[in-house]
Order: C-alpha cells, then structure tokens, then sequence
DNA sequence: CTTGGCACTCGGGAACACAGAGTGCCAAGC
DNA sequence: GCTTGGCACTCTGTGTTCCCGAGTGCCAAG
C-alpha cells in the first residue's frame, strides 16, 4: 500500500526536515514541492505514512518528522548518492597528494573527511592483516634492551622495546636480524605466525632465548594491533548539531577505541558503502547519530574503512557522495605509493 | 589595602563558587566558613574586593563570581597544590607502568590524567630536539623508493618515504646507511644539520644525488617535526561544564595542534607547573577555559609538556595536584626505558 | 571597624492568555 | 474511489504580568 506518491511525499519530508530541522506540514509540502495534489490529499498520505511507521510527530499537531525506518527507506531507494563537484575532486585529490607518510594520509584523510562533511570524520588505519613484511629491524637501545621494528609494504612502521634475558653482543643481533629478514621479507602478516614457528630449532642453542624473547614480542604486537588503530577529527562539528541524547555519550564513544571500530561496521564486505541510522545502532548513547563508512584499499584488496558519523538528521545523499569519494581518493594514493 | 581577612574571603568565595557553581553571597559565606564575622562585614570586604577587580557580580544584586584575576590570585597566594591520594598514586603508577612503547606511554598519560581530572587532558610528545640518533634505516621499496627511518634514544620513530631520482641498487643504499648511522650515531638532533653538511662531499661521485635526496629529506623531517605533535583526550568532559563562550569553539581549537601547542605554554622554562587563567590566554574561543600545565622528561632535560584544559571555574588545587602528579611519574616512566 | 536594620533591586519561576501552525474528519466534487 | 476545500480542534511556543526571595548598599549605633 505504498505507492509512488506516497514515498515522494517521504522523500519529500526528509528532504525537507534536513534542511530546514523543523517538522514539516503539509500545507509547506505542498507549496515547496510541485507534488501536483492539494494539502488535504497529502495529509491523507501523511496518515498513512505514520501508521506503517515511516514518520511520527513529535506531538499532535505538529508537522511530521521521517523515523528511523522512514530514514532507512529513503537512503534504500529514495535516493542517489550525491557526486561531488570537480572543484571539490581536486581540492580532495590536491590536498591527500601533499602526504609524506602513511599517518600523513591518515590524518590528512580525517581532516579532510570532517571538513568536507562537517560532521565527525573516522578514520581506520589500514591493516596489517593484508600486508606483508617489508623489513625487519633490531636496533639495540642498550646492553639488555633493544627496539624492534616492523615495516610493511603499505608504509606502516610497528615498534616495540624488549627487555632481553641476556646481555647479548651486536653480532649476535645482526645474525638474528639476517635470519628474520631471510625468512619474513614479503610474507603476509597473518602467515608470520607459521613461518616463525620453527625458527628457533634452526638457531644455534645459544642464540636460542634471544630469539624466543623476541619472537613472542613480535607475536604479541601482531595481536594486540589486530583491533586496528582509529582516529577521528571534527567534534567541534557536533557542537552545533542537537542530539536527542547528550553530546556527552556521544564524545565518550568516539573515544572508545573499540567502539568506533564497531560502529564502522563488522560487515564481511569491506568494501561496501554503509549506512547505519540511528537505532540500527547498538549502542546507547548514539541512538540520535547515524554512520555513513566506505571501505578503501588498493585495488582489490580492501584494507580498511572509514567514514563519518553525525545526526540521524543529515544529508545522506551528499554524505555519501563525500565518503564515497574520499574512500576513493585515498585508495588511489595508497595504491600508487 | 588587602589585609588577611579580605584574602580570606576572597578565597571562600572562590571555594565556593567553584563547588557549588552559584554566585556566592555574604550570608551564605558566612555560614558556611567560620570567618568569625558578620555578613555585613563581608559585604564591606567584597565592595572593596569588587572595585579591586578580583570579584564581580553577574547583575545587581546577586551573589560575587570571582573574575578572573580573582582566581590568579587564589593560585598565586592563596592556595597549595593539592596531593594525590596514595590510592590514586598506586593507580596511576600501575596504570602507566603496563606501557610497551613511547606511543603507548604518551596515550596511556593523556587518558589517565583526562579520568583523573575530569577535564580535557593534553600531552605533547617528547621533544625529538633534546633526543639522539639511535639508529637510522634505508629500506628499498621499490626501485625508486625506499623509506628512510629515524630511530631516537627517547624511543621515537620518524618514518619518511623517499621518492628517488634514479634507480638505484641495493648496495648503493646499503653503504649510504652504513655511512649515515657511523656519522649520526648518538648525535643529538639538533646538531644533525651540522654534522651531515659536508657528508656529500665525503662520498663517491656517483652516490651524491642520491645521499642528497635522502639528507634533505633527514632535515626536512626535522624541521617539519619541530612544532611537536600533541594529543587530547576527555573531550567528553567538556560537554558537562557550560562555557560563557561556545562549545565549539574549544572544541575547535582542540583541534588545531599549533594551538595547542601554544596552550602548553610558551614558558623558557620546560618545568614550571604553570597555570593560565581564561582571558590570559590569548585566544578567542578560549576566554572561559584556564590551562594547567607541567613539563616532564627524564632528568634534567625536560622533554616536553602535559597539562588539562577545563573550564576557569575549576578547581585549581586539585587539579594541579593531579597534572604535577601524573607529569611526575611519566617522567620516571621514561627515565627507566 | 563592626554590626544589625532597612529599603531597594533584580532575576527567575509560575500563571495565564493567545496566536499560529497543523491535524483529522467530513461532505461534496471529479 | 480518490481528491479537495472547509472547519473545528489541539497543541506548542511566546510574550506578559506578577511575585517571591536572595542579595545588596547604606546608615546609624555599638
């Protein structure tokens, strides 16, 4: 029982109430938008509307505001991601262009993300999991302590310090250094795990702890950074923005490492353009926000996602544009570097 | 003509304010603090404390506010840093203690003392300035790019990648490498420019482009990393406390890392805990908020800065406890690694 | 210098009225 | 059967008025 001009009516309202956040009548309806019916017949439409639970009112006789579920269909099939203009394609291309490094593209990336959308911007680092070792390097800090450092292919550089059993000598280290780089440069991280099961077998016994301590660092690293690292830009994005909860539960969870990374979805498909509205969220305190994320990754292979979350009243078609593209953006120079 | 008693009281009115949130008036403070007088006295006292400018009144009868010269004077004679809890000691301690590299120290810090505090807590990363080589890496990416690794004494990694003018083969690099950690081993920052000046001239012909490619690139990153990078965590606690100027403007300069940067303080001196109160600093958007800072860094050599930012009704005592606390203990943390 | 008394001043909250926007329903028209 | 104009009704938000109470400044007495 929903026909063509009820869901341009829906359209119509969200469309509406973005723009101008307050609830919307019929009779403004009718006058905006050439609907080509009278008020009356809008109001009967509108009734229909509300019963199926694509909009409520926030108190009787006031103007209609779209639910979450109106939201939902409006995202689903009432609209088109909106492209950016070409000004807006080459300030995007000019400014993540600039980025020396992988955290450079990282937060050039957020910044420009919240900029362009004016909502809070989330952005994941890529991760490990599809990299693979470029280097490895031990640099002694001193007799019993040394730094080791990962490198992988996309640019992003592991350290960690590790305190030895031993005092050890240079050679020793250097020796290991060779060994490790011989048998890990090129592997994909998830495979390390295996290529250095036997490792110390093939190690002269006395080499044999320093390896072992240092392996089960480097094993330990790559554990604890699979819950990747996630950065955000644009809270003072939210001061303006009224949540129907407090701003406060929603700066608590940007800060949560762990949930930023949920809410940017645990969908099997990276690479998808998602949107999560309001309740569709599973955590109080950003049942007022939505999250529009995109995964981004050089060809193929997508290495992780980002995207930006705001109030469930927002422009969806040009949110989406904007991640879209940014995704896309920053894709292309991950791939060329 | 500010004998004791007008101090005493000026300091009860901050007390109070600051707990209660209310302007305070003459009979509530004689209530509540012993003084020893009567209302009307105090009101004599707060007329000639209003004219002095340390209190003002809202409107016309109301309770005083202390201005925010009031609250300079509070920290500079009238109160004493407030010591931790040896409970909240422990914690701290522990807390900062389970930390496995520089990063994770810097984060760990930012977040403690943002709990601590409940205000916005800021670091600033250790200075690379008063830090050494340890270690400097060239690994090849590809045949004309390699990354260029910094490896400093504090634990901080500088990572750069190098787009090179011509191809260039392993050994080649593996000598520049050899040659740049004999020279800059152990040399502290600042004197790198210095000692890599005239290195071009030492090598072969054929290796100088590439050498000059990479050292401009060494000083480059030096330079560029000199306005240090700075963290903030605890936003969330903003939301609470209402500003006479806008949310977002705090939020907003939050932020801007150069901002921040200047907020730390300016001072010569690295370690004095100082504390500037709403319109001593010097940026709009700031006007209501007061910063508390100390330097940290192990031994003599301070490192760099931490301190929280809140709004200028705090509670100065307590809150410099705390960030002379925490500065304290990350500046052992980092003595012992 | 301190103190009690006293008149004065505002801000904030409660009570109230009212205009305006919007609705639901109904009966007439296409 | 859908659409439309008319109409009575229902709210919210706003503006007004009024009043209470906290707090002040001043003054004269101790």
């Amino acid at each position: 029982m929903v026909d063509d001009r009820k869901l341009a009516v829906l359209r119509a309202i969200v469309e509406d109430y973005v723009s101008t956040n307050e609830p919307v009548g019929s009779k403004a309806l009718a006058d905006r938008h050439n609907l080509g019916v009278s008020p009356a017949t809008i109001r009967n439409d509108m009734a229909v509307l509300e019963e199926q639970g694509y909009i409520a009112q926030p108190h009787t006789s006031a103007g209609r505001v779209p639910t979450d579920k109106g939201y939902r269909l409006f995202v689903d099939r009432l609209s088109q991601v909106k492209p950016l203009s070409s000004a807006e394609r080459k300030a995007i291309e000019s400014f993540l262009a600039g980025a020396v490094d992988i955290d450079d593209v990282v937060m050039r990336t957020v910044r420009l993300l919240a900029q362009l959308t004016r909502q809070v911007a989330v952005v994941q680092y890529p991760m490990l999991t599809h990299s693979t070792v470029r280097h490895v390097e031990l640099v002694p800090l001193s007799e019993r302590r040394l730094m080791f450092v990962l490198i992988t292919n996309t640019g992003r550089v592991e350290q960690r310090v590790v305190e030895l059993p031993d005092v050890v000598d240079e050679q020793r280290v250097a020796h290991l250094r060779a060994i490790l780089n011989a048998s890990l440069d090129g592997c994909g991280l998830t495979s390390v795990p295996d290529k250095i099961a036997d490792l110390p077998e093939r190690l002269p016994t006395e080499d044999r702890p320093l390896a072992a301590t240092i392996l089960s660092v480097l094993l330990e690293s790559l554990v604890d950074r699979h819950d990747e690292k996630i950065v955000f830009a644009g809270a003072a994005n939210l001061a303006g923005a009224d949540f129907t909860v407090g701003l406060r539960d929603v700066l608590e969870a940007l800060e949560e490492q762990v949930v930023l990374m949920r809410l940017l979805g645990e969908t099997s498909d990276l690479s998808a353009l998602t949107v999560r509205i309001g309740s569709e969220n599973p955590y109080t305190g950003l049942q007022g926000t939505s999250i529009v994320a995109a995964g981004y990754g050089s060809g193929d292979k997508q290495l992780a996602r980002l995207g930006v979350l705001g109030p469930t009243r927002m422009d969806y078609p040009v949110t989406m544009g904007a991640v879209r593209a940014v995704a896309r953006y920053v894709s292309q120079i991950l791939a060329a570097s």
